[in-house]
DNA sequence: ACCTGAACACCGTTCAAGT
DNA sequence: ACCTGAACACCGTTCAAGT
């Protein structure tokens, strides 16, 4: 809140992280980041060209922020632990696949394509050819990014989100076993399971799989 | 644009799926939708709560479009059938992919949950016990949904979208293929490729692997 | 060089008023 | 019962004005 320090574009940035995380991407608006900033909203302009330019900026420094896997490693393993440290970094600023998602940011910057460069390395390793590359990176980044995607809205809550005393899928209390007979049967235990470790599951199904794009 | 037939909720959401398509989750207003009906923005509001009811009803109705399988059919089958039409009925209407991945839209009716039944009930037929068919589903819908929501943010793009003469990855332009080198080596053919078919090589890879989550 | 105030063209939504 | 106009509290962004 304090204007103690200069503005900077990095200032911005992790003020519009800290703002997303707390009031979700609808929550993050110029007027109330530059507030969070001790600062009116047309400040901003001296430093980022617009809000597209904020979202891609977080975009391209959560996605920066990815471990790279040791290149040692054979491929499948280097695959499970790019993906994994991509699924930690967007679940940690979901912000950033949601604006992916909804086409409000498009990172560019070298450091924010050098996961998926990780990643294809590692499936051309493994005797993929491109169509076979572009097939499994579309894949895993679609399982990776979807998970995250869909751990908000209900289907699997994620237990780290929840507020204690907040109830579980309040919209599937009152299911009629009858018409949906799979999905009562399952409602117990859909909140059960670590979001994680759900996604590592389907990972390794998946990359187990994936030599058999060749 | 003409106001000849009275108002109504369904009338409205159909002129809301076709606004949305036009124009995106973020060009669907109320002001601008109410103008598409040739009315007010405020004559909405006599016939839905609110713009969530509007994006749960656009979710609920596609959602509720999807083609059942054929229940005769083997479960990995019957998986195969559902997810693909889930991810045709989605993809000609993305909007609702994205405001269920921004937590705008969150559908509960009978219909929209159908197809997930009809998902868990062929992974039960499986042998998957109750955690094994959270996973599954979780990393099924994580590939539909992902399949859809990251064609449109350029890394595979989709051919569908593209209009004549729009030149495909604009900002992959120039990579670096010293820094970037598999993704050098791929770029060509990254959008070369058929979304769907893309998606559905996934899908087979982890329908294939599903076993092993018993 | 950097910040602000006022303004413009938008939002979702409420409410009193019209028919 | 249904629709409208005006209003409120917001948006992103531009531009002239301040320091």
């Amino acid at each position: 809140m304090a204007p103690r320090q200069p503005l900077t574009r990095e200032r911005i940035l992790d003020a519009a992280l800290a703002l997303a995380s707390t009031d979700g991407l609808d929550g993050l608006s110029m007027r109330k980041l530059a507030k969070s900033l001790g600062v009116e909203a047309m400040a901003l302009y001296n430093h980022v060209a617009n809000k597209t330019e904020i979202l891609d900026g977080i975009a391209d420094r959560v996605l920066g922020g990815i471990d790279r896997a040791d290149p040692e490693l054979p491929w499948a393993q280097r695959v499970r632990a790019t993906a994994v440290s991509m699924y930690r970094a967007l679940r940690h600023h979901p912000v950033v696949p949601m604006a992916l998602a909804t086409d409000q940011a498009n990172p560019t910057s070298l450091r924010a394509l050098q996961p998926i460069d990780d990643l294809l390395g590692a499936f051309y390793e493994a005797g993929l050819d491109d169509d076979g590359v572009r097939q499994a990176l579309g894949a895993v980044q679609s399982l990776v990014h979807g998970s995250i995607l869909l751990s908000t809205t209900g289907f699997v809550r994620d237990t780290s989100r929840t507020t204690p005393g907040e109830q579980l899928d309040p919209y599937v209390h009152r299911l009629d076993p009858d018409k949906l007979p799979h999905f009562s049967r399952v409602q117990p235990v859909l909140s059960a399971g670590d979001a994680e470790s759900d996604f590592v599951r389907g990972l390794d199904v998946l990359i187990a799989g994936l030599p058999v794009l060749k």
